[in-house]
DNA sequence: CGGTCTTGACTACGCGTGTAGGCAGCCGTA
DNA sequence: TACGGCTGCCTACACGCGTAGTCAAGACCG
């Protein structure tokens, strides 16, 4: 995980997924990707991604007199963290209430059924081996 | 869900958790049980539950000239409902990066793992019984 | 050359949350 | 009865985040 522990806010995060799911991009490209669908203001884009820079969250290369952002994670690598800290924070670490939702609330999809499942073998594999 | 979609924050939750989970108590109480461990000042602990009634997390009934706060969710349901909106605020609803997560860096209990074989199983009974 | 557009920096404001101080009433005890 | 303690309420403040206006400087175009 690259940048510093900062916190991030949930707009903040889209951003910057948003960000990291293209390699990079223009204050101007996020605007029209991502503010104006959302009736951002432009200086609102632009003040989020200073933020997040100032966090440690991305970096920018000055590019033909446009600064061109690049997110430091992938999309994925974030959300992973976003889980962990709301693992630690919320559930003091024990994922059980994660199962309960999965179990009750969740709509998995076909993918998401064979990821589980991948992993409750992995589990299985590693447990034999352990003992 | 008893209460209402307020928002809540995360000391919120843990008072509001602590709370859940001993039935009845008295500000003095979570005081001595959650605020003094925590460093909060009286008032600090008074303010927050003030607030969690405020957003319905929380009744309260007078008995013997002082006040006993009582959950009107159970700490499971809490935590439960935590879980949904953080997938569906952070992860668009998919819950992939939770499975990344739970394969990557979680430590599971004996418990949870079978907990998740459990819900591994119904999701293939579901699914035989569908098509 | 002057106007317009674009870009980046600065400033600002409201709201939620975490945190707390201070005050007023009640109650028991000296 | 006077005082200390407990209780509840009101007020306050800082910080983060979501949101945006504005300004200055450069680029471009007519």
């Amino acid at each position: 995980m690259p940048p510093a522990e900062s916190t991030i806010g949930e707009q903040e995060l889209t951003l910057l997924r948003h960000i990291a799911d293209r390699d990079s991009v223009t204050v101007a490209e996020a605007v029209d990707e991502f503010g104006t669908s959302r009736g951002l203001a432009r200086s609102t884009v632009l003040t989020m991604m200073e933020r997040l820079r100032r966090k440690g969250y991305l970096s920018r290369r000055m590019t033909g007199g446009v600064f061109r952002y690049r997110a430091l994670s992938s999309s994925a690598e974030l959300l992973k963290d976003a889980v962990q800290r709301f693992v630690e924070r919320n559930l003091d670490g024990s994922v059980s209430p994660f199962l309960a939702y999965l179990s009750e609330a969740a709509e998995l999809s076909e993918q998401e059924k064979q990821d589980l499942e991948r992993i409750v073998a992995r589990l299985d594999a590693a447990q034999r081996k352990d003992r």
